[in-house]
DNA sequence: TTGCAAACATACCAATCGGTATGTTTTGTT
DNA sequence: AACAAAACATACCGATTGGTATGTTTGCAA
């Protein structure tokens, strides 16, 4: 849980870093890349990262902080059923799905692709920040099941990591098509299949 | 639909090719990891291709042809029931599960998201050898929802897609955790929810 | 005002990159 | 045997890469 850096270039150059990596993969975006982007020399950079693998570790924290921040206030987090936040949850993804596609997707899974085998630390780095953002739907997903199928025979955390990777493999399919047509529909078929999985009781 | 080429070396640089850029992503992949794993020169590699942007698009065209040998062999593809062909799809995807992270991944999926925006043409390439390899399972589909789905309120076409979005979100968990374990759960979701959607008629 | 560390800038470097120029060898045809 | 074309090899090139060396500037505490 890395915190905004109190630096002002050190924030530009993780911002830009952010951006150019979800744009080009981790590979192809060049220290040069980044220091342009973020308007600093290449000296502001090396005092701030010992080299680029460090730079792109704390990418994944900033990363995580700063998605923390988007789905923390989101409005769906704030509802007391914990089927009706799962659901909300899909929606809210849903609706990201409007923004460009270079804005919705995910640095994290964009980054493991490339770096899983030739960058174990950032791989880790990455995993550690998948595995946070899901943890907090667990939560969601083990009170709705506690609820509404108490007796199913998976568990809430494969059902939250199911819940990750179809949004995930949505994001390479947008990427592929250049659209979110096949994303959004896909988080309809997630949030339908939710919908059966906790039967809402009747009465 | 591009066939085995002729040629032993340009075969072997494409192997090479596609076995390097899963592990290593298309950017950190050189044409010099690419010669030196297949034992081949540089000239020769500047022979078969005029430059590494080909080679990356007729990999594209070899995985196809890869992929559709193998799928095209599988048991599950006699089966008469559209509907256990399609569950038997998933059931093929899952036991692949139990190979290598390295070699059950998907090219087209990892090379995507690395060029999406900056090769125009990889990332076409990439679209359509997908889109024909989701071609085959929409035939299915299509048919399984005509027999157990007819009034169903989705396409087959989405359905087919948000089958291979679970499958490419499960990869990415795979490398992300070096691990399997996931993805397998996730075919579990993912194969109860079609038989759900395919209900079995009585009898 | 002084002192000093953090922050930033400039100039540079060895290594590596994709690609080319220029050969030699192999293969198939007549 | 003669010949051409395809296949492969060697040596090299300009550009770019991540990283360093060496400064100058800024902020702030004493």
């Amino acid at each position: 849980m890395a915190s905004r850096p109190q630096n002002k270039s050190k924030a530009k150059l993780l911002d830009a870093a952010m951006q150019l990596i979800r744009q080009k993969g981790y590979a192809a975006t060049t220290v040069d890349d980044i220091c342009a982007a973020a308007g600093v020399t290449k000296g502001s950079f090396f005092h701030h990262f010992k080299n680029k693998d460090e730079l792109g570790i704390e990418a994944t924290g900033q990363w995580e902080t700063m998605t923390e921040a988007v789905f923390g206030a989101a409005p769906y987090r704030s509802l007391l059923d914990p089927r009706d936040r799962v659901l909300g949850y899909v929606d809210f993804r849903a609706t990201m799905l409007e923004w460009d596609v270079q804005t919705f997707t995910c640095l994290l899974g964009t980054m493991v692709q490339e770096v899983y085998t030739t960058h174990p630390e950032l791989r880790a780095a990455c995993n550690e920040h998948m595995s946070n953002h899901t943890a907090n739907l667990i939560d969601d997903v083990e009170a709705a099941k506690r609820l509404y199928a108490p007796d199913a025979p998976w568990s809430a955390q494969s059902l939250a990591y199911y819940i990750q990777s179809v949004l995930q493999g949505s994001f390479i399919f947008a990427k592929a098509k250049l659209s979110a047509e096949v994303a959004v529909d896909s988080l309809g078929h997630l949030k339908r299949h939710l919908e059966t999985l906790f039967p809402k009781t009747q009465n």
